[in-house]
DNA sequence: ACTCAGGGTCGAC
DNA sequence: GTCGACCCTGAG
């Protein structure tokens, strides 16, 4: 419908932002992408020095642009962040190279699911898996064979075990299930977590088969917006030990904790350019 | 055709 | 704390 201006093309890397491996439901290359957010299609698009955005279900208006601002992370102060870092080598010369990657916020239902996908899969599998379930599941909402919101706890629970394992999920079908089932008993309050402390909301998450502490600190980070976690997966941990010293010895969790402590809230971010600055090199 | 590896977690010892 | 098992699929 109408195609509206959003920010400048400095502002954020659409190619690292929306297809990096922190969410699953954006198609395209390079400069243009389709997808979903909750339930709305749109195209977000570059052109010259400009990103725009369209919304193919409905019109924008000033509130809808203002949450989509969100959904983008563009009210993280980059060039702070930045200038925050400019004496450390390592980490200067990554958020340089990759320079407007932003965390989305995401819904962190979908978030959820997402994550615990992610498990021993790929980016390009995970995005299958979430889409197609999506395809089944959710409503449709375009003409795209991607346009479809993100099904529901009590929708995905109402398919089955069965069901996930031939849309290719394999093992984590039932943990998949236990999520949705405790989500549909209203056992996991997203709002909630948001607010309290780091530990308190980890183990909430931990409780959910399927997340450990890797899954439930991306649940974290781009599903209820915390940047006080530092994910740690195969690629952070060879920037962590490989690049920043940290011993190698340690396991995953105690490198995230300890990447944690040094970074405080701007954790999220240090770990998004490691990873995303591991994975592409 | 065949092997490999990908944003880990679980359960048993 | 350590270790094998776990599903699937694109890429080489």
């Amino acid at each position: 419908m109408n195609k509206v201006y959003i920010c400048d093309s400095d502002d954020i890397n659409l190619e690292a932002s929306l297809d990096g491996g922190q969410a699953f439901r954006w198609w395209g290359d390079k400069e243009k992408y389709r997808g979903v957010i909750r339930d709305n299609v749109y195209i977000i698009s570059k052109e010259n020095s400009s990103i725009y955005i369209e919304n193919l279900t409905s019109e924008i208006n000033n509130k809808s642009l203002s949450e989509l601002k969100v959904y983008l992370g563009l009210n993280f102060n980059l060039k702070k962040f930045t200038n925050h870092y400019k004496e450390q080598n390592y980490i200067y010369k990554l958020i340089l190279s990759n320079q407007g990657l932003r965390i989305l916020h995401q819904d962190p239902w979908e978030a959820t699911i997402s994550f615990i996908t992610s498990s021993v899969s790929n980016v390009l599998k995970i995005k299958n898996n979430i889409n197609k379930l999506s395809s089944i599941a959710g409503n449709k909402i375009g003409e795209g064979m991607n346009d479809y919101t993100f099904p529901t706890a009590k929708k995905i629970f109402e398919l089955g075990e069965s069901e996930l394992r031939k849309i290719g999920f394999g093992f984590r079908s039932p943990y998949i299930i236990d999520a949705a089932y405790k989500n549909m008993k209203n056992q996991i309050d997203f709002q909630k977590l948001r607010e309290i402390e780091y530990e308190k909301c980890l183990n909430k998450l931990l409780e959910v088969k399927g997340i450990g502490k890797k899954v439930a600190d991306c649940i974290m980070a781009y599903g209820l917006g915390r940047r006080d976690v530092f994910p740690v997966d195969r690629w952070v941990r060879r920037g962590l030990v490989n690049r920043l010293k940290y011993k190698n010895i340690y396991t995953n969790e105690k490198l995230s904790d300890l990447a944690r402590i040094k970074f405080k809230n701007d954790s999220a971010y240090i770990q998004q350019y490691i990873f995303y600055g591991e994975k592409t090199s």
